[in-house]
DNA sequence: CGTTTCGTTGAAGAATATCAAAATGCGTGG
DNA sequence: CCACGCATTTTGATATTCTTCAACGAAACG
């Protein structure tokens, strides 16, 4: 099975992987202990490396690039439910509850990620306890994170949650690129319908309506915040 | 604050309590130091005992009773998240992550619940890393659910849904009741529609398109499940 | 320069919410 | 037992939102 994941092979030590920092309170002998199974792997993009329905042997964590979560609705729906990027963990889940993935896992860019079987995780939850700590923190936030995002597809419109949309990925690109002030986002329609959860005619229509009341000016794939109030005021 | 929690001053070290297995593995010393803080009280129907966007100061655990845990999706918008019952702890996940309570939870039926103090419950967590490895079991758990759950929600019709939640509901009579056939539930219109996130009406609908695809009987408020390979076709 | 992908727009149809009203059930007091 | 009133459930009509199918222009790319 660790086949799949140490094709170029080369083990994640490298002190820069974000990912490393939640490790950063185990032991030397514990962190050998991991990393010597630690193995960073390069993806293309758009490569499924987690299928769901599938005995969840690993947790990856994201040293580079960006990854989607997806779940079936019904059978041929696939649902985003998440996006990860560097220092995030998947995978940890359906580890530490004894499930298979329950998700599909998929680059969106070029990427490298970790993956530590299963075990190795496993053992070092066990003897590091602050490490356990840290864990509970993380997937606690996570959840309820999660869960606000889910009850506002299921109960706002989708003008409601496109304009969400575009204030996070302000936020999210503010925060990222370290700009002070944020004016423009630039994403596919395709991608932003996905993430909104609907589909790209509608989405389109959505920005339209911004663009149509002044809060966005759309030129050339580029969307334009003109004025946040206005889609803080659509956000519900 | 205490003074929210110990109306019928009682501690709970009744074994009988179901949440307290999940604390079994503690040390008598580490349990003695909980369990002095534990304090059981008796809520009527309809209480509200946890109040969104207010500080997490407690663990709830509920000893006997159901609760329903609710978001506000927009403003006036209750939106149910969850229901937990016998066994189950509310208010971990804030507790763990530093925030404010993200949801408000109210008894369904007289209940009893017990209250650990934040502080009290951190130190028993830190303290003792089977429990941390429990919980972290059991909230990767519950995530995998709810995340399964709200996508349902999201992406499935109201017909999906309401078929899929007589299905559960019959699951569940039959695992607390432990009869081997049940054929029946019995619930108000009002909170199944809350439950399947939907209205009244649009639910009242959803029965009797089953009913009038032989798939239900509606007598008198209770649900007569004629057969229920037709609901889990209708389930996606 | 044609081809392909992406974005926008239009029109029709399905699903659901909403408002309104009728039907049903249920307990209470006569 | 019956009649009344109240609450719940069902049904109907309409409006809204969203998806879907289809067409079209524009940018991207060979």
């Amino acid at each position: 099975m660790t086949n799949r994941f140490h094709c170029p092979r080369q083990d994640c030590r490298s002190d820069r992987c974000p990912a490393k920092k939640i490790y950063s309170c185990l032991s030397p002998g514990q962190d050998a202990a991991l990393g010597r199974e630690r193995l960073a792997r390069r993806y293309q993009a758009g490569q499924v490396f987690i299928h769901h329905d599938t005995p969840a042997l690993a947790i990856f964590s994201v040293h580079s690039g960006q990854v989607k979560l997806t779940r079936s609705a019904s059978i041929g729906q696939e649902v985003v439910v998440g996006v990860r990027g560097p220092g995030e963990l998947l995978g940890v889940r359906e580890v530490l509850s004894a499930l298979p993935y329950q998700v599909s896992a998929e680059t969106l860019e070029p990427s490298i990620l970790c993956a530590v079987p299963r075990e190795a995780f496993l053992d070092a939850v066990r003897d590091c306890p602050e490490l356990a700590m840290r864990l509970l923190g993380r997937i606690s936030k996570d959840y309820l994170l999660a869960e606000e995002q889910l009850v506002a597809r299921a109960h706002l419109s989708v003008r409601a949650r496109t304009a969400r949309l575009l204030l996070a990925l302000l936020e999210y690109k503010r925060v990222t690129t370290g700009a002070r002030a944020v004016r423009e986002v630039s994403m596919g329609r395709e991608e932003m319908a996905l993430l909104v959860g609907t589909t790209r005619e509608t989405l389109s229509r959505s920005l339209g309506q911004f663009a149509a009341r002044g809060a966005v000016e759309l030129k050339s794939g580029k969307i334009r915040i003109l004025d946040s109030s206005v889609l803080e005021g659509l956000a519900d």
